[in-house]
Formats: C-alpha cells, sequence, structure tokens
DNA sequence: GTGCGATATGTACACTTGTACGTATGATGC
DNA sequence: GCATCATACGTACAAGTGTACATATCGCAC
C-alpha cells in the first residue's frame, strides 16, 4: 500500500539531550517503578519509560538490573533514615521524643503509601540478596541509634519493633489506626 | 554427524502416572516455589519442575498463574491461622494466654525464616491484588478474635501489631531476638 | 577552533515466560 | 469387555526480557 518511499523517514530519531544528572533520575525512575510495580515489575524498558529515555541509556549507566535496585534501596533507605534522625534529634526531652515518634508513625502511616511498600519489598530483597541485607541492616541501627538519643537500649529495639508492626498492619488494614489509637498504643507500651 | 536413525527414539515420553490429588501437590509445591524464590520467581515451569509435573499439567489444572497465588496464598494463610486458634483456645486464663503468644512469637520467629517470607509475599502482593487482599484481611481479623478471646479489642488489636513487629524485625536482623527478649516485651507491653 | 572522549540513541539476539492446544492413556461406570 | 471422558503429556508460539554493541552527537579541555 505504501508509495515509493519518502526520501529521508527511515527511524524518526530522538534528538539527543544535554541531560547531566540522568543517572540519578534513573535511580528515582527505579523507586517510582519498585513502589507502583513491585521489584517484580521492574525491569529494564520500564525504568527507561518512566524516565523518558532510551533503552541504551540504561546499559551505559548502569552494569545490570541488580546494580539499579541495589542504588535505590540505599537512596531509599538513606531518605527516610534521615527524616527519622532529624524528627529525633529535634526533641530536647523526652515527652517531645514520644511525641516525635508518633508524628512519625502517623506520618508515614497516613501519608506515604509509598514508603511503606518500598521498605517491605526492601525487606523482601534483602531476605534474598546478600548485597541488600547490609542496607536493611545499616537502616535498622540507624533508626535504633536515633531512639537510643532518648531511650535505653532495650526499650529502643522493642519500640522500633513497636512501631514496625502498627505501621505494616495499619497500612494493610481497610481499617487503618487513627493517630488517637497510635498514640493509645506508644503509651501504653512506654507506660 | 547422525548416523541413520535409530528406528524408534524420537521423544524419550514419559510414562504415564496415575496421580489424584496431583492439584493439590501443585498448591504447595507453589508455597515452596514462591518461599523459595519469590513471588516474582513463581513461573509455570518452576512450579512444575519442583512437583516433578510436566508444564502441561499447569494450565490443565489452573486456568492462570495468578489463580495458582490466590490458592497457595489462601492454603499459607489457613494453615498459620489454625495453628494460632489452636493455640489461644488452648490456653484457659490470662496468664496462659500471655504464654502462649510469647511460644507462638518464639516458634514463628525461631521455627520458620519459611513462614515469615510467606507472610512478607503475601503482603506485598495483597498490596497491588484486589483478590488477595480479601485473604490478608481475613486472616488479620481471625487472628484478633482469637485474641479477644483473652484479651478486650482494643489490647488485642495493639497486641497484633507488637506481635507483626517482634517477628518481622527479628527475621530480618542478624542479630534475631531471643526468647527471654520476646518475653520481656510483651510483659512490658501487657504491663 | 578543534578534536576527543563522555554520553545518548537505536537495534539485534538469545532466552524465558504464559498460555493454547493436539494427542495419548487408563480408571471407571456400564 | 469396552467405550468414554477426565486427566496426563508434549510442544508450539507470540510477547517480553536482559544485555551487548554499533553508531551518532556535542560539551569541554586545550
Amino acid at each position: 500500500m505504501s508509495g515509493p518511499a519518502t526520501p529521508r523517514q527511515p527511524v524518526p530519531r530522538r534528538p539527543r539531550r544535554h541531560d547531566p544528572g540522568r543517572r540519578d533520575r534513573l535511580i528515582d525512575a527505579a523507586l517510582t517503578v519498585i513502589a507502583d510495580r513491585g521489584v517484580a515489575g521492574t525491569t529494564h524498558r520500564e525504568i527507561a519509560r518512566v524516565a523518558d529515555v532510551p533503552l541504551g541509556s540504561m546499559t551505559y549507566h548502569f552494569t545490570s538490573l541488580e546494580e539499579v535496585l541495589a542504588e535505590a534501596f540505599t537512596r531509599h533507605a538513606e531518605s527516610v533514615a534521615r527524616v527519622f534522625d532529624e524528627r529525633m534529634r529535634a526533641a530536647h526531652d523526652r515527652e517531645a521524643a514520644v511525641e516525635a515518634v508518633i508524628a512519625l508513625v502517623s506520618d508515614d502511616l497516613l501519608g506515604s503509601q509509598r514508603d511503606l511498600i518500598l521498605a517491605v519489598e526492601l525487606y523482601l530483597a534483602a531476605a534474598r540478596e546478600p548485597a541488600l541485607r547490609a542496607v536493611t541492616q545499616a537502616w535498622m541501627a540507624r533508626s535504633r541509634r536515633a531512639l537510643e538519643r532518648h531511650f535505653d537500649a532495650t526499650t529502643a529495639r522493642e519500640l522500633d519493633a513497636l512501631i514496625e508492626g502498627l505501621v505494616l498492619h495499619s497500612a494493610l488494614s481497610t481499617d487503618p489506626m487513627t493517630p488517637a489509637q497510635i498514640r493509645h498504643a506508644i503509651h501504653r507500651y512506654l507506660g
């Protein structure tokens, strides 16, 4: 059906873009894809599509898909841990620390389904990939150290576990806990 | 390079087996694969290999891979919930119930990395698949009802979350909590 | 300016996947 | 006995995957 080919239209080649920091954007795009489709659905092509770059750009910037995942999870853990750190550092007495923990859980919980999913994806991936286990452990250690600014080591560890359970349970439920219920649970534990 | 073909050796066809209950075994094999390789690594072929059946058997017994996953997770939740139920039913006063909870966590935790991984895989899958969300919610509701045999509703819910956090944190750590530490955390919460 | 090396782009290829489907076989009801 | 139908078995195929690689382009050091 096609007539004689138009002289120059073999492939509409994209204009080349000057794009420093593309590697960073790819890592962020990877986090978006992981949150949306899971590690299972995270492919070179999907990340490239989200970041609006050609497929070849993935293999140029990363030597393998596993490298992308590791960098993405590392960045996410760093970002969440920093917030945790800052909140605990801003609290100047124990009472303020308790309020900070409550705010943290309520915000993580109500604010960001995305962060929870990323955390659980990381946990699961780390259960199988030793390289990622180091990332989760560094993260957990950092959270505990932040809590230890205000609580003894045993309390910090138990409180950290309680926080995890409250967030996880709440996020998975059709009937998530209210900030008031979170406050109640934490106060009950801390006595 | 091959000489004249040997008269009858085109394909070594497997002997047909009489195998009632194959469907059940396939569901169990699916759970094994999920625990070993994750939902991501769960394929028709891998399940068939583990169960030692030909690929075609999968498409005969299940209309899709999602059906296999749903049945597998349902079975797993049922199995874990039954144990939970039984332990709580066996406790005849509150003190015994507390001990039952401690035993439950300690055994889940020390005993079975597999069960934890399956639970987390289910949580994650449920976050994306509405059909699976019903499975997790039925499971959580059943656990809470079991706890409510001995504790008020608020306590049951909070305790359930604490249990989840303790198990998850412990299983992911290089330094899992000892039964004594579990006991300490639960007693502290329950006052 | 100008070359060159870092980066961007497109594409090929071998491999795995889910699923459909044709064929074979034997347990069971008659 | 024997026919039949549920079940078992093998295989084909299109779609998607990770990765390698050839080629194009332009910012920047000189």
